[in-house]
DNA sequence: ATGAACCTTCCAGTACACTGGAAGGTCAAG
DNA sequence: CTTGACCTTCCAGTGTACTGGAAGGTTCAT
């Protein structure tokens, strides 16, 4: 499989397949004899698994993490179960700070909305904010 | 009033307020002899409104285009309110798609932490995720 | 006179996940 | 035999808000 293939398969571009493997979260796949890389098709899953991580709002690194510990024997089941309890607190604590925020930001908004046009004037720093 | 005092007094740094002036944010102030940044108090309403607006969650560029605004005489107040109003549509989305993200997560741990340890071998990829 | 604490400019790096483009090699169809 | 679609490498840029550091000038206290 050609890494146009690949990517098509795989829904993604060349680019980011080339990209994954610079930063190891791909092997180094096989080379035909003109230098094309050569992909099994195992690579589906890899990238599928990626893909997943990636929906589950880990980061790249953390998905290289988890592939890696696999990659050399170590079963990393315990690990992701670790990384998903840290990112729900993590999401916890992300929702929590934007409906905060959204409080903030609607009662500018109010006051924005409330505001005379005639109270308006450049030379004053807006007070909407 | 020199660079490290208006820093100090605004509680940043030296280096955002270059910065800050770099981007277009902050006027270039006048110079003392020895060529040091001369700012009039009137720095410190700007950077506090330029903190306010971070706390809305308006960015850099938001920020400064409200300043430029009122630089130039333009009464910015309409455009603050359209700009926050974006923001409540964008923070609305933001909380949802965390929100359903979150689900995801909640669910996909469900799995891992019922997983037998027995199953989960290194070989197959992990199919807590 | 010397050391600390300021200030100046400019260049480059951080994190994240790519993306763009140049310069060149390979391969099948027409 | 050339055109076009692939492939290769490498370097550099995107966006955001800074941050670090080098190399040098200034001011003040001791």
């Amino acid at each position: 499989m050609r890494i146009g293939e690949l990517a098509d398969a795989a829904d993604t571009t060349t680019k980011t397949l080339r990209y994954y493997e610079a930063i190891g979260l791909l092997p180094p796949p096989d080379r035909a004899p003109n230098g094309y890389r050569d992909y099994p098709e195992a690579m589906l899953w890899r990238l599928d698994f990626i893909r997943r991580g990636q929906r589950a709002g880990l980061s790249l690194a953390h998905i290289g993490e988890i592939l890696r510990m696999r990659d050399t024997g170590q079963p990393p089941c315990a690990h992701v179960d670790a990384l998903l309890a840290n990112r729900l607190t993590e999401l916890d604590q992300q929702i929590a700070d934007l409906i905060q925020l959204r409080q903030t930001v609607t009662a500018l908004h109010h006051t924005s909305r409330a505001a005379d046009p005639a109270t308006c004037h450049a030379e004053a720093i807006c007070t909407n904010l």
